[in-house]
DNA sequence: TATTGTTATACTCTATAACTATA
DNA sequence: TATAGTTATAGAGTATAACAATA
């Protein structure tokens, strides 16, 4: 358990790279006319239609704040609501043809840019680095965020 | 450059991992009586006493937002304003005796936490990781923030 | 009575603009 | 004229509390 001297701290390095990714993402995002957290929405909500409690507490956020989020994504025609006959006080939140569209473009931009910053590393670097960090959230992983599919 | 699908945006565990540790180390220096910020408000100025707005550059933030973070540490007695006498318009701020006590303190605290977060990882694998995200920095580093020192 | 979605509201954090005192 | 620090203010972003409809 004795630490030596050496170097940075990791968490500074963690904070710093994870930064660094989400700005290039987020960038990368803009660019196809969507931010970072729409293009999560529309990872947590596609499939089987959600309701927005489920939505909000798969991708982290409060109810409160969904409303307007998923307010947005409506407005852009990316996703629509449709009340839910088994439970009428239940709106589901589905994501249109076009809203698929963006999401399927969005994986490919995250995915090139991801493997532009990753060059450095080479591919070795690359899948030691996930497996590191893997190893590190431990169980931590799937309790709410980008967890299953590959994005 | 092609990219199988080989689980999830590495962004997205880079962003969880620096959760982890901000959290964990905030949690660890709060009982200290301090917060991250704080924390590395003394780092920064530890050492040569220095004019607020260079203590800003250091940490990445507003001069502005400075004045409020530097008045709670003078609150705290963790460190003083001083005049500087080459320049009248200079504040420059001083790490006090107690506030030197708490920096040390803190620098064992997430050295601890650290450590243990990466405990599963062992030994090469801690090496390993901070090889990596160092490499995947590259020239970026000691831009801002924590450079330099070991913390 | 409890729960989904919603609104109104307050709180935190940060940055922009304007002011002072020095240079 | 320009700069260091300060203040006042406005803007994101988020959360808490209260409300309507439904269960």
């Amino acid at each position: 358990m004795q630490q030596g001297c050496s170097g940075p701290p990791v968490g500074a390095l963690l904070a710093r790279a994870s930064h660094l990714f989400n700005a290039a993402v987020g960038d990368a995002l803009a660019l196809e006319g969507t931010t970072l957290r729409g293009f999560l929405l529309l990872e947590a909500a596609s499939g089987a239609a959600r309701p927005q409690q489920v939505l909000a507490a798969q991708v982290g956020l409060d109810k409160t704040t969904m409303v307007a989020a998923v307010d947005d994504l409506v407005a852009r025609g990316l996703v629509e609501r449709r009340s839910d006959p088994a439970d009428r006080r239940v709106r589901l939140v589905a994501v249109t043809e076009r809203g698929e569209r963006l999401r399927r473009r969005g994986r490919e931009v995250v995915a090139a840019t991801e493997a532009e910053l990753l060059d450095e590393l080479g591919e070795r670097g690359r899948d030691e680095l996930r497996g590191l960090l893997l190893r590190l959230l431990g169980g931590r992983l799937g309790a709410s965020g980008t967890g299953g599919s590959c994005v």
